[in-house]
DNA sequence: TATGAATGAGACTTCATTCAT
DNA sequence: CATGAATGAAGTCTCATTCAT
């Protein structure tokens, strides 16, 4: 991968996640990543090729997220780090934007890509099964609802405070 | 409002709620209007002006759910209420595009609208406090935050089972 | 059909007739019509659209030109006004322009429209037919072929002289 | 020559031939020649070089095909030779391309490059002279056309059955 | 000789908006 | 109130050509 096409990536991420996929144009793009426009179409072939690039990079991430969650083998630890997941997700600037973009571009296209939280879910139903909770596979789901919900908030409210309310989910959980 | 602007609003919203605002070109919205493309601007003068008179809609709409809501003496009755306030605002094609809408502009535009909000978390502030509980306020935000998160996947993921889910939660408030 | 649209049309024809399709960009057309350059979409979608619509019309005329000859009931007269035709053809600019436009497409987009010839052809060889010739059908067709050597010669080597060409074809058809 | 730069003249001949020249990009021509876009410029310079390569080429095929008719000294077999110069020039794939393309070329430039032609139309001259024709150049530029009209049809026309139209008008001059 | 990343100009097209009717 | 022709800016994408390697 050339420096040029890194930083077409940069820059878009940036931007779909800042304006959206839509309203961002290519040669904004472009300009950013201080290139000519035509490389963004040798390189990616399409506008949206270049998402399909930046979301492909994406579920790498969520992969590499996911995968220390799923095997731990501590009940109470794997609902801990999925609520901590949050935290992570926006811990520099470049996670938040890319998690951003993740939300925007799902509420873009109307795909929520359920498929890639399966092995989450399924580990968060194991554990609440393994804590003895009656309905385990409705208590992952709905741990999970929750991280939606926080996503939505933290990204779209300007002074949500995340930390104290995942500190307060924490308790209900008591972890 | 004439027959043509009332047109006009419901091809928007439809168009809007389905494609997103900026995907939506105005003569498309003119074309399942059944109108000419310059009423839009006589009427709304623009196409933001399109968006917010949608959203002035919405806000009524939203006022009256609440108050319903919020002046509930009984604790127990205003967060069994809020929590079925999700059932209530898909319960016919219409207001589910309305609801689905104003989820998608949030994203697109990053306007969360949090003072909307705000009665109805003071009334469940109340009411949790009334019930005793430790952290009335934080209860609330929860209980509001579980709700974008039950929109989120409802509106995106296709096969999500919103009833059953919104069951389990009664549960847990004990309702 | 509005002055601008018929402008476009006008210019377009001028413009692929001289420099081919491909070769003649919507904004030339534009600026020679006069016109913005968003108005030929409206008006005919795509430029390919305008092509079709520059063909349609081409059709019509050439169905005109045909109906003279084909209805003539004298053979030598059906002969003489096909020889002729291709001096028609270019009696003023403007068909000049029109027919080198069909050449050019033809050879630009590789489609004959045989069809179009049919009753010229079948005109000719019952001519021939009633004139006693030994393979009517062959002649109509030799005579057909001629005629797009003509035209071929005429639109595309500078100083031609196609009137000569014709009444030397003339008397070899005794005519 | 090497090996990639017959390649390249190859596959721009095939391409410019089924395509047109302006339709053609030098970048599709790479691909079909598998080398890099860059080496065209390094050996042509320009498109219009490659071009003009093949033009070239082309002037070389039909001095060496003219070469023999011109040469003939029995009056007959030149006109024979010319008439069946049209069969001659399909006879495989390759020269079908080869001569498709200057077709398509003299319509997309406009360039008959009538000089190359000359030689062929004096020895008709001669040859219709001898055998005592009252007007021997009309006779030779006459068929010349014909063989314009047989290419356009040939060419364009699907299903045009070329043989039985060249065997009739031999019947015409008697051969 | 040969590659392939990179560019800049320009192609076709869309779209919000204006305006005469 | 309503139409629809017309515009100009901007959008996505293509392409001949250059240049470092």
């Amino acid at each position: 991968m050339t420096e040029k096409k890194e930083n077409i990536l940069k820059a878009a991420l940036e931007l779909f996640a800042q304006e959206g996929f839509k309203s961002t144009s290519t040669s904004k793009v472009a300009k950013r990543a201080g290139v000519s426009e035509g490389l963004i179409f040798r390189h990616f072939e399409n506008k949206d090729g270049l998402l399909d690039a930046i979301i492909k990079e994406g579920e790498e991430k969520a992969k590499l997220l996911f995968a220390d969650i799923v095997l731990d083998p501590d009940p109470k630890e794997v609902i801990r780090k999925t609520l901590e997941m949050g935290l992570r997700m926006i811990g520099n600037k470049e996670d938040a934007e890319f998690w951003k973009l993740q939300y925007k571009i799902k509420w873009e296209l109307e795909i929520y890509g359920e498929h890639k939280m399966e092995p989450l879910e399924l580990a968060l139903t194991n554990a609440f099964a393994k804590l003895g909770h009656a309905h385990p596979a409705l208590e992952a789901r709905y741990i999970l609802v929750n991280m939606d919900g926080l996503a939505t908030r933290y990204f779209l409210q300007k002074d949500f405070d995340l930390q104290s309310l995942i500190n307060f989910i924490k308790t209900k959980y008591c972890i």
